[in-house]
Formats: C-alpha cells, structure tokens, sequence
DNA sequence: GTCATAACGACAACATGTTGTCAATAGAGT
DNA sequence: ACTCTATTGACAACATGTTGTCGTTATGAC
C-alpha cells in the first residue's frame, strides 16, 4: 500500500452536533447489542435453547414457514437458518411438514416441545426485562424506542 | 424432554407497561445493531478494512497496546483479536513491537499504513454520521445516547 | 405446452468469534 | 530465593453466520 507523506493527507470534515451525538449513539448500540445478546443466551438456557435457536423458532411460532421465508423476516441468510433449522429439529423442538406450495421448501414447525422451551424462556424474561426497565424513565424510553426506529427506517431505505 | 399437558404450563407474568416498550427498544437494538454493522462494513472498506478489522486497529490508535489489552478495552476474547491483529500485521496496517513489561506480550501498534487508511475511513464516516443525524432531533438523540448507556450500566454492574 | 427465470435446499469454503487447554512469563507473598 | 497465582500467547475445537455453486422445483411469458 502507498502511504503519502502525513502533510498530504486528506482531512475529515468537521462533524456536526448531531453527527458527534450520533456516533456516540452508534457505539452505545455496538455495546448494548452485545450485553443483551449475553442476556439473551442466559436467557434462552431457561429453555434448553441458544440465542440463535431461540430466534429461529421466534420465527415460526405464528405458522409453519419455510427455511427461506424465515431467513427472510430475519434479516439472515437462509443457509444460516437452514443450520439451525436442522438442529431444531433433530432434538425435536421443530419438525418439517410438507409445503404444499413447494415440493423441496419443507415448512419448519415448532413442536410442543419447542413451545414448551419457548414458554418457559417467556416466563423468565418477563421479570428480566421489566427489573431492567424500572432504571430508566418510561417517556426516555419511548423517545428511545421512536428514535432507534427512525434510525433503521433511515438505513433500511436506502 | 418430557412436556407436560397445554394446561399445566407455566403462564408467563404481566408484563410491565416499561418492560413491553423495554422490549421492543431490545429488538431495535438488535435490527439497528445489524444495520450499523453492515455500514460500518461499507465505510471501513475506503481504507481497505473489514469492520473487524477497523475495530482492533482503532483500539492500537493512540497508544501501543497488548493484544490481550486490546480484548479487553473490546470486550471480545484476546483470541479473537489475535487473530485479527495477525491479518493486520500480516498486511502492514499493524506491527508488534517488544513489550518491555513482558517478553511474550508483544504490544501491537498501527504503522503510517494503518494510520492513513484509518484516515481514510473518517473522510468517508464524518458525512455519513453527519447525514444520518439529520434525520432525528438532536435532544432525542440526546436522551436516546442517556437512555441506552443507562441500560448498558445496569447489564453491566451486574 | 415450452422455455426462461427465479426461488429453494444441499453442500462446500470461508470469516468471525468463542471456549478450553497448555506452557511460558510476571508478579506477589512468604 | 522460592512458590503460588494470574496473565499471556499458541493451538485446537467448535458455534454462528456469510458467500458461492449446483441441481431441483415453481412460476410466468410466449
């Protein structure tokens, strides 16, 4: 790689307030992300799941959907799902049933013992999350919610 | 695993009016987290950088620092970052230099390479954090970075 | 009905990050 | 000095998720 000399350098602008705010916004997300994944694993052991097999039958709790439809409505690739998928189903949380759409995109079900896991996962999150909530205002919250939104419909459209 | 008839479950308690808006406040972070990554992917590439990589050379900025520093002030394992810093290394973007506390430690520090494509990196960022920003109140944003480090505390202390 | 296109699952390769284990090193207490 | 403990880097195994390629299957245009 050619490095010019230090006083060619090309300077980054000057960073506006919000732009300044922002970034400290964005790694506060880096951060919490991380904190809740961590939670979201102790979590989901109340249910015998990991964070991500917990995501994925979070996917099809509703109605059987295929592998790709799942990935889909998650934002991943369905080759990520289908892994998870398989492991779903071979302890017998999930099950495949026959897509009457589709000859090869098998639907993925949750079991009753996959509804069994999630419930008891629900039963312990609930206390979590509102313990968590009582430190911060509600309205604070709310402008929180509304803000972080405003952010992902901004990203998303692009 | 055993599972016992419907109507012997377990109900979940009453969520808190806090830990319903506190959840959807957790699936934001989630879906944000994801978005911030993939532009963080996109910015880090003007300098030639992964966002990993962005993020293990922007921890060696001002100071030379031990891999297992490095982790630390990330919050990832040291393994992870060693991995890192050898491509970094490998590339010239890095370079150890002999740690005189600790002859094993070897402290990795960013060479002009790293510097000027870091430098790179902020001419893009700048504009885009600034143009972003644009798009949200400024005292939203405010109690939106109060908000999310409030939360990060309280999983943190924990 | 035929055919081109798109969507899907299967498989492989890879990127990122974690945990576990081990030996080398540093530092603190005795 | 000696020893115990914590830290560190190296290595291996694994979890999670991505991209790319391939053959199969639906779907829509003609």
């Amino acid at each position: 790689m050619t490095v010019p000399p230090r006083e060619d350098w090309p300077k980054p602008g000057p960073q506006s307030e919000g732009g300044a705010v922002l970034t400290d916004v964005v790694l506060s997300t880096f951060r919490l992300n991380a904190r809740l994944m961590e939670a979201a694993q102790g979590l989901a052991a109340n249910g015998g799941l990991t964070a991500a097999w917990w995501q994925v039958l979070g996917g099809v709790l509703d109605e059987p959907r295929s592998v790709a439809d799942v990935g889909r409505i998650m934002g991943v690739s369905r080759q990520g799902v289908q892994r998870i998928a398989d492991l779903l189903v071979e302890r017998g949380l999930a099950e495949y049933r026959p897509n009457p759409a589709h000859r090869r995109a098998k639907l993925l079900a949750c079991t009753e013992a996959g509804y069994w896991a999630i419930r008891k996962i629900a039963v312990a999150q609930h206390p979590w999350t509102s313990e968590l909530a009582t430190s911060v205002d509600l309205d604070d919250l709310r402008t929180t919610l509304s803000t972080l939104q405003t952010l992902i419909t901004k990203l998303e459209e692009a």
